[in-house]
DNA sequence: GTTTAGCACTCTAAGATTGCGAGTGCTAAC
DNA sequence: GTTAGCACTCGCAATCTTAGAGTGCTAAAC
């Protein structure tokens, strides 16, 4: 069963979902004949708007209201008939240099989000990815806690910084601890993350018989930095600001739902999975309604783009807000954010 | 105009009280004459009730529904009326060694603000305090980064490590900068940071004629890294967990007031400050209402307890929710968690 | 075959009306 | 000081009404 839509009934779909996105209003057969452009009466529109029912692209609230699009009316729209509105001269001036590569990722992070969620007035996220395959070790280094307890410090690229307790079955001096310190460095400092702790720690526990008994001890401590378990080393981050202004929505005004996407939020694991599955995509992409997979994101829609240095994508960020939003304006917002960001860690680099 | 009120009336805010907190509807003079225990007739307890009216204790919703605790009444109950319920056994032992003393303090304060958050059913929060005095430098460390800028690590007390990036006027090679962090650890490590920041920085400087370049030039990054605008080396901090608890609770179900209040959450420091006026009082403090001075907890009542070592106080925690919550199973748990915590700290000193 | 006008029908949202129950305040008696 | 009695007030929920919007269908017009 091809779904084929006539251009009229395209045309009426557009104008159908462009005028529910500006009013939140069920759209009637009166107000899209005259809305529409087209000279056809209000009767015509019903025909057209019958079939665009039963292929699901609409639906109606009740018996005597107009139509309202379904999600797979939203992904027609984004899909085929959005024409995007790209931004004013004035404010791509505004959004250029906005980002300086001073400070950390992390910082990055929280001044994008909080940019994007200022603009689109929804909720912005900015993926930190730390498990790209370019996060490489810059340094690493050890400091002698109480109780057999060492506290590892890790540089990672050029400003991350990450620490993490490890026990040890004796006390160990700070000499000690700089000579294994010194040993991993010239050994690990340089090599990408992933590396270092798939293969490298491996190698050098296969050659150790020649060495050392303080280099052994080095390599078990790398290894239980690199694997323990616990650790947040290598997962992936997120930051999300501007979560209160979905509490603004009308439609987002059940507490219940509200409640429950707060709550995914706050579980990051979910929303990074989530995020995860942009990676694959080039350029921006959006998620309508349940197509996320996560039922309580069933009245929402995320529009994000991946930012990227040198062809390799280090990241995902976008904004997240109800089903109805105004996809013209936040679509490209979302795609220079992410343009502007790339630029900035490439100049950074 | 001295307040003072009748033991019989007293006894009946009590009841009052006890009743609105647990079914949330208006107390009316038949249910409370029952309820009192007392063996008096409604009609007499609506003339004490008049009265406890025009104290300002309670008041009515409108003309002919029961009356209901204002926040002057709630303040009374909990000062002279409660009787507090203390902890079972069996709640004790689960409490006891909750909180490891391994970790950072930032994952302490994470796993008891959780563990408030689930006892109570409502929002826990807990204070990481970093201006504390005994907050002690343990170890500086430079790397350099590209660009005339460099990475300033410091590790405070145990295990807590912050991050900075500072500027400087030319390259430095790694082994100027570990000369210059070694000046600076043999100088600084140990001391107080805010001794560091305020007297030492200054001695040293204010000696500094006979030194030579190098330590000159230690002293400036040192002081740049402690001065630093918008550095968050000497900011407190908190975490919350459980804000969508509050959610559930019918008198914050109006979402501008609830908005207030998540965005209030977000602006960490004016909640901050609000802590901050906690650390003068002994034991469990209790904010009711709009006495925390903010609008927008007017319907909140904050109970707060500090946790210390040593007879010093560290920091403070406690959980948020409605006015209308039970205090005498509230209270406790917060006074025994302050205690746990202390007790945690000292064993990990 | 497509488009249109006409019309009966459906459904919602917003008021208006009503009755009920809860609770008060007052008064007069105990 | 305490109590019973009673008129009165108010909010709430249920019910009804009405107006308006919009549909679906049919039959006629193009």
């Amino acid at each position: 069963m091809a779904e084929e839509i006539g251009d009229r009934a395209q045309h009426l779909l557009k104008v159908l979902v462009e005028s529910y996105i500006r009013s939140g209003q069920p759209v009637g057969s009166r107000a899209l004949a005259r809305d529409s452009g087209l000279d056809v009466s209000a009767a015509t529109v019903r025909n057209a708007v019958a079939d665009l029912e039963e292929l699901g692209m609409v639906s109606s609230p009740h018996t005597s209201a107009g139509r309202i699009p379904t999600n797979k009316g939203y992904r027609m729209f984004v899909d085929s008939l959005l024409t995007v509105k790209p931004l004013t001269d004035r404010e791509i001036i505004t959004l250029n240099g906005q980002f300086g590569a001073d400070g950390s990722n992390q910082e990055l992070a929280i001044s994008v989000s909080d940019y994007l969620a200022g603009m689109t007035e929804m909720a912005g996220m900015v993926m930190i990815p730390r498990t790209a395959k370019r996060s490489s070790l810059r340094h690493i280094e050890f400091m002698p806690l109480s109780d057999h307890r060492i506290l590892a410090i890790l540089v990672i690229n050029e400003k991350d910084v990450q620490n993490t307790v490890i026990k040890v079955d004796r006390q160990y001096t700070t000499a000690e601890l700089q000579q294994a310190a010194n040993f991993l460095n010239s050994e690990l400092a340089g090599h990408e993350l992933f590396d270092v702790r798939h293969r490298i720690l491996k190698e050098l526990r296969e050659a150790k018989d020649g060495m050392e008994q303080m280099m052994h001890q080095a390599i078990s401590m790398a290894e239980q930095v690199f694997e323990q378990p616990g650790t947040k080393l290598l997962n992936d981050d997120f930051v999300l600001s501007g979560q209160t202004r979905l509490m603004g929505f009308e439609e987002l005004s059940n507490m219940e739902k509200l409640r429950g996407i707060f709550e995914a939020f706050n579980e990051k694991q979910e929303i990074l999975q989530l995020l995860d599955r942009c990676l694959d995509g080039d350029g921006v992409q959006i998620f309508i309604g349940d197509e996320s997979g996560y039922d309580v994101l069933d009245e929402c829609s995320m529009v994000t783009s991946c930012y990227q240095v040198d062809d390799e994508v280090l990241g995902i960020l976008g904004v997240i807000g109800p089903t109805r939003m105004a996809y013209e304006r936040v679509i490209p917002i979302v795609d220079v954010t992410a343009k502007m960001v790339s630029a900035a860690l490439a100049q950074s680099k």
